[in-house]
DNA sequence: TGTACATCAGTGAACGCGCGTTCACTGATGTAC
DNA sequence: TGTACATCAGTGAACGCGCGTTCACTGATGTAC
């Protein structure tokens, strides 16, 4: 039967944030509508209420994951350089790597995406430049071209999740992992402690 | 009808030659049997006598792809840094971010390749492996850790390829490649000109 | 404020298409004698 | 070497399942008066 306004909006941020979680897990193509609603407790018929396609809702689950993910980045006072070290610190851990559905979500789907129509494509680019936004805040103090250092630390750290995860082998994980955090871009930013400046570069 | 076994064995490797490329632009989930053997030129009702499964081509095409993809490493005569140094200027160059069936396997399908079986799995790790080898062999003269620092290399070309498809967006595709290049390792080995040796780190 | 009616969130069945897989069939290949 | 028969690569139809999407229905919510 009909459910209030606020119900109504609460069922479809489950459906959203139950999405994000399982299209990171299990990609695009490994879960269905009817399985994603499950989780979430409703019944599959539903689901048109809310969104007019499954790539309606991919978009908006992955803005989601975006959101989330670059929260990480920016709860901490904007600018300090102790967020993006503990951030970098968690992108590189055994964790990340083992709990897809929780972590970046260009390391988990990345490869996918590009089957996906324009508009799901353009959450990853306008969610890329979300993450690039506070990495290049930060790194501005460290190095001469923040952005260039930005996309640099992103790289190394999307490169090495996802190598890690295709390679399938607890050994070989941690060594990419390891060996990530010696790339001079990451390093920098690990050995900074609490309340630090990095000095200027050069 | 029946062909002989010379025509049958050609037939398969077309099969896993197209299936090698197709996987890589489409994804695993975004290409059917029947459109593979459809490209290879025939129908798709024959594909059971070469294979016993989907997930058995998908093996066989992705072990075709990494040996294609770490034979450009080793043509050239081996532990000479200019292999290398080819090598990482075609991963970072635009062509490759653009024909992706053609391009590293891991940066294609990296992130779907969580959800296939453990033998398409196992091939994911042996193909990692097979980039490493002689990644490490020519970097062990210019860093005092070859294994870190090809692992080192390794996931910023991943990472760079990655998000360059992800953003979907020239310019900021090339901006990813750009600063890549500036990578320290990465940078130290396209600095190599032909023949020269690295000198030792530190 | 109360009442009558329209709206619509959620249910569960059903539709239709695509895809992995199977199968009967064809006729050339391969083999046993 | 020649002949008879078994094998099997490839074809095209068909099966069956899953999944995205649609739909009739229910009954509480929201609204018009």
């Amino acid at each position: 039967m009909r459910r209030s306004k606020e119900v109504t909006a609460e069922t479809r941020k489950t459906i959203v944030a139950t999405a994000s979680r399982l299209f990171r897990e299990k990609g695009f193509d490994g879960i269905g509508i009817a399985d994603i609603m499950a989780t979430a407790g409703l019944t599959h018929g539903g689901f048109y209420r809310h969104f007019a396609s499954k790539e309606a809702l991919i978009a908006e689950a992955m803005t989601e994951a975006f959101e989330d993910h670059t929260k990480q980045l920016k709860s901490e006072d904007d600018g300090d350089i102790e967020s993006v070290r503990s951030y970098v610190s968690r992108y590189l851990s055994a964790a990340h790597v083992t709990k897809v559905s929780q972590g970046c979500p260009i390391a988990a789907v990345g490869s996918e995406c590009q089957h996906l129509g324009p508009v799901a494509t353009g959450v990853f680019f306008k969610g890329i430049e979300s993450l690039l936004k506070p990495l290049t805040n930060v790194l501005r103090h460290s190095s001469k071209d923040g952005r260039k250092a930005a996309l640099r630390l992103l790289s190394s750290l999307v490169g090495a999740v996802v190598l890690a995860r295709a390679s399938n082998n607890t050994k070989l994980q941690a060594e990419i992992l390891d060996a990530v955090r010696d790339i001079e871009d990451v390093a920098n930013v690990l050995r900074r402690t609490r309340g630090s400046r990095a000095k200027p570069k050069g």
